[in-house]
RNA sequence: CGCGGGGUGGAGCAGUCCGGUAGCUCGUUGGGCUCAUAACCCAAAGGUCGGGGGUUCAAAUCCCCCCCCCGCAACCA
C-alpha cells in the first residue's frame, strides 16, 4: 500500500471562501479520491491560515477577540468544504498549539543550523498582501498588486538567508523537472531565482498576532514562515516521529499560481536549511476569470459557489470546473457555459442514458439486472472499447487531467447511448424468440454505467453513488475494474432523475448567483467579519445601487472643481502607451496636465478641443512629468476612453457644474 | 524590443513538445427513433489553421520575419 500525503494551501481567513478556494479544494479532493480509489493510503490536509496583522486589524475592526474573529471564518470554509463534499482527513489551523508548536520547533532548527540573522529592516510594507514592497514599485505610495497604501515599517528582524540557497534551488529544478508543474511556471521561477535571491525578512515586531519566536518574545514569525510549515505539523512533526516518517515528504503540494513562488522557493529552502526532505511535487493551478476577467471584490463578478450547489447539486459544480478547466490554465467561469454543459452533459447525456437504461431494465426484466454478454461481435467491440476507456480516463486521473478523463467517460456515454439506438431494446422485447438478445443489450448497457459509476467517482462521488443504488450494486475500487464484471441479477432501487433539465435563461441564473444569500444567515449570526475596505472603492457598482447613506451631498461635490479647458498642444509622452502631455488654456492660466488618451486619440486632433478637467486636483507625477489636473473621460470596461465635450464651445475657465 | 498568454468552421476549444486524412463540444439545417429528462441516433453545411518566407516527399505542427488581440506591470489624477 502506497501512502500518499496531498495538502491545499491553507486558506488566508481575510476574507469570505469564493470559488477560487473552492476550486483548488475540489481538485485536491478529486485527487485524493483517485488516489484512494487505487488503495493508496491517503492523507488529504487543508486548513486556514490564521495569523498576521490584516487578521488582528479585521478582528479590531469588526470588535472582536482575533480568536474569535478566526472560528468564525474557519468554520465558513469548513460549512463550504462540507458542501462540496470535500473528503479531508484533516482540517488545520494555524492557531492550534500543535502547529504553534512545530512552528516554533523549525524555527529553533532553522536558526540553530545558522540560517537565521537578526537585523535592522526599514521598507514600505502592504499589509493586505503581507510583504514589504520594494521602492521602485510603488505606484504613488500604494501598492502595486492590490493598491493599498503602504506603511513605512523600521524595525528589527529575523533575516532568513534565502540568498544561500540560489544554486541548490536551480538544482532542483533542472535535476527534477516534475517537482513543479505546469512547465510556465517552472520556467517563471527559474528566471526569478536566477535573478538572485535576497534573503528574507521572517519575523515582526509591528504586530503582536503571531506565533512567538522562540526566546525572543518581541517577535512573531512572518505568515510565510508560519504558514507553510502547516504541512509539517498536520502529519506530526516534532513529536510523532513514526507519523512523520509515513508521511512526509508530501506528494503533492496544491495551489493556485499566485503562491507558486511561495512553495517552490521560499518553502524548500526553509526545509533545507531545517535539514529536511523536500515535496515531492508542487502543481500550480490557473485562475477563473468570471466573463474573462479576474474575479474581484470590486468588480463584484465574485463567483459564489453555494448559489450554484443549491440549484444545480455539488456534482454539477464539481463537474463543470473540472471538466472546464485545464489544470494549470485559466478558464472561464460564464453562467451560459455553465448551463449549457448542465443541460447537455448531465441532464441529456448521463442523466438520461441512466434513465433510459434502467427504465428499460425495470419494465422489460421486471427490475433484475440481466448478465452481460457478448452475442455478437459489436458486443465484444464494445467490451474492449469499454476497457480502454477503464484505462485511459483512470490514467488521466491520476494525471491530473480530469478534463481529458471527463472527455473520455462522455465518448463512452454517447457510446452507449449509439449501442442502445443500434439494438433497440424496445422492439426486441417485442419478440419473445429474441429476449437473449434483449438480455445482452441491457445487462452491457448496465454495466457500462456501472464503470461510469467508477470512473466519475473522484470528481463526482455523489453522482457515483446514486447511480450504484439505482443499478443496485455496491462501490468497488479501481483495482482490476474491467467491463463486464457487473454482478447478474441485482434488482434496481428506485429510478430517480439525476439530473433534471433545468430550462432557465441566463439572466434568472445571474440574478441568482447575484442574490448570494440562498438561506438567509440566521440572526444571531452578526455582521460578516470582511474587510470593510471594499465597499466605497467600486466604479463597477451599478449607479442605481448605490446606498444612499454612501451617497454624498451636494457640498461634497462642490470641493470638485470642473472647468472648461481648451487644448492648446498636444504630444504623445515617449516610451508610453497611454499618456498623452497636454498644455491647456484655463482663461486665467496655462497649465501642463496628463491624461490617459493616447489610445484613443490623435496629438494632433486635440488641439484647439475644449475638454472638462477637474482643476483642483493634487499634482502627480506620470513618467517624470507633472500633471496638474485631470480630464473627463469616459472610461468603459476594456474599452478605450472618450473625452468628455461641449456642443459648442464654452470659453475657458468656465466652471462645469 | 517590458513580462506573459493567445490568434484553428458561427461560438468555445483540442491538436503544436515527437511534421503524415484538421478533430471535439455547443449552435444551424435536414432526416430517423419512441426506451428515455422534447432527451437519443444519423447526415449535411461551414475552416486559405493570423500573414509572408524558409526547411521537407509532406508543415496547424519545425526555423525566420511581420501583424493583431488579451492580461499584468511600468504610466490610466
Amino acid at each position: 500500500m502506497q501512502r500518499f500525503y496531498l495538502t491545499t494551501p491553507i486558506y488566508y481567513i481575510n476574507a469570505e471562501p469564493h470559488l477560487g478556494h473552492a476550486y483548488t479544494t475540489m481538485v485536491a479532493d478529486a485527487i485524493a479520491r483517485s488516489r484512494r480509489l487505487l488503495g493508496d493510503d491517503v492523507f488529504f490536509l487543508t486548513g486556514t491560515d490564521e495569523h498576521g496583522q490584516k487578521v488582528e486589524r479585521a478582528a479590531q475592526k469588526a470588535g472582536l477577540d482575533p480568536h474569535v474573529f478566526a472560528d468564525k471564518i474557519a468554520g465558513k470554509y469548513r460549512e463550504l468544504f462540507k458542501a462540496l463534499n470535500i473528503s479531508n482527513d484533516d482540517f488545520i489551523r494555524t492557531t492550534e498549539p500543535r502547529h504553534i508548536h512545530a512552528a516554533q520547533a523549525i524555527w529553533r532548527r532553522v536558526r540553530d543550523r545558522g540560517y537565521l540573522y537578526k537585523a535592522p529592516y526599514e521598507g514600505w510594507y502592504c499589509t493586505v498582501d503581507e510583504l514589504f514592497v520594494p521602492e521602485a514599485q510603488l505606484v504613488d505610495g500604494r501598492c502595486p498588486t492590490c493598491g493599498t497604501a503602504v506603511e513605512r515599517l523600521s524595525e528589527q528582524s529575523y533575516f532568513f538567508k534565502l540568498s544561500a540557497f540560489q544554486e541548490p534551488l536551480l538544482d532542483l529544478y533542472r535535476t527534477n523537472p516534475g517537482f513543479l508543474t505546469p512547465e510556465i511556471r517552472r520556467n517563471e521561477m527559474i528566471s526569478f531565482v536566477s535573478a538572485g535571491l535576497r534573503d528574507l525578512s521572517v519575523s515582526r515586531t509591528s504586530f503582536k498576532w503571531g506565533i512567538p519566536v522562540p526566546d525572543d518574545p518581541g517577535h512573531v514569525m512572518y505568515v510565510w514562515f508560519d504558514a507553510l510549515t502547516n504541512y509539517l505539523t498536520a502529519v506530526g512533526f516534532p513529536d510523532d516521529e513514526t507519523r512523520f516518517q509515513r508521511y512526509w515528504p508530501a506528494d503533492v503540494h496544491l495551489m493556485g499560481k499566485e503562491i507558486v513562488r511561495q512553495h517552490t522557493v521560499y518553502w524548500p529552502a526553509f526545509l533545507m536549511a531545517a535539514g529536511l526532505e523536500l515535496p515531492r511535487r508542487v502543481v500550480g493551478h490557473g485562475w477563473w476569470l468570471m466573463n474573462d476577467a479576474k474575479m474581484s471584490k470590486s468588480l463584484g463578478n465574485v463567483v459564489h459557489p453555494k448559489g450554484y450547489t443549491d440549484r444545480f447539486g455539488v456534482d454539477a459544480l464539481r463537474y463543470f470546473v473540472m471538466r472546464e478547466m485545464v489544470v494549470g490554465q485559466d478558464a472561464s467561469f460564464t453562467d451560459d457555459v455553465f448551463l449549457t454543459r448542465y443541460n447537455s452533459d448531465l441532464a441529456n447525456d448521463l442523466g438520461n442514458v441512466v434513465s433510459r437504461t434502467t427504465t428499460m431494465i425495470q419494465r422489460y426484466c421486471e427490475g433484475i439486472v440481466p448478465a452481460p454478454a457478448a452475442p455478437e461481435p459489436a458486443d465484444v467491440a464494445l467490451g474492449q472499447r469499454v476497457d480502454a476507456v477503464i484505462a485511459s480516463a483512470t490514467a488521466q486521473t491520476l494525471a491530473f487531467d480530469f478534463s481529458g478523463a471527463l472527455r473520455d467517460v462522455w465518448s463512452l456515454i454517447s457510446d452507449l447511448n449509439k449501442y442502445i439506438v443500434t439494438r433497440e431494446p424496445w422492439t426486441l422485447a417485442k419478440n419473445p424468440d429474441l429476449r437473449p438478445k434483449l438480455d445482452a443489450t441491457l445487462g452491457n448497457s448496465a454495466d457500462i454505467l456501472r464503470v461510469v459509476a467508477a470512473l466519475i467517482e473522484p470528481v463526482m462521488p455523489s453522482t457515483s453513488a446514486r447511480i450504484r443504488v439505482m443499478l443496485g450494486i455496491g462501490a468497488e475500487s479501481w483495482v482490476g475494474l474491467k467491463s463486464g464484471s457487473i454482478p447478474a441479477g441485482t434488482r434496481l432501487g428506485t429510478i430517480e432523475p439525476l439530473f433534471p433539465r433545468m430550462e432557465h435563461t441566463v439572466e434568472e441564473l445571474r440574478q441568482m448567483a447575484d442574490n448570494q444569500p440562498i438561506n438567509p444567515a440566521p440572526a444571531s449570526e452578526a455582521a460578516p467579519a470582511t474587510a470593510p475596505t471594499e465597499v466605497a472603492a467600486a466604479p463597477a457598482v451599478p449607479p442605481s445601487q448605490w446606498p444612499m447613506d454612501q451617497r454624498i451631498s451636494i457640498d461634497d461635490f462642490m470641493k470638485i472643481d470642473l472647468r472648461v479647458a481648451r487644448i492648446t498642444a498636444a504630444e504623445r509622452v515617449p516610451n508610453s502607451k497611454k499618456l498623452m502631455k497636454l498644455q491647456i488654456d484655463l482663461g486665467s492660466e496655462q497649465r501642463t496636465l496628463v491624461a490617459g488618451i493616447s489610445e484613443a486619440y490623435e496629438a494632433d486632433a486635440l488641439v484647439g478641443r475644449h475638454v472638462a478637467i477637474v482643476a483642483n486636483l493634487k499634482p502627480a507625477k506620470l513618467m517624470g512629468i507633472e500633471s496638474n489636473g485631470m480630464v473627463l473621460a469616459a472610461s468603459p470596461d476594456g474599452g478605450k476612453p472618450l473625452l468628455v465635450s461641449f456642443e459648442a464651445p464654452p470659453s475657458p475657465g468656465t466652471r462645469v457644474r
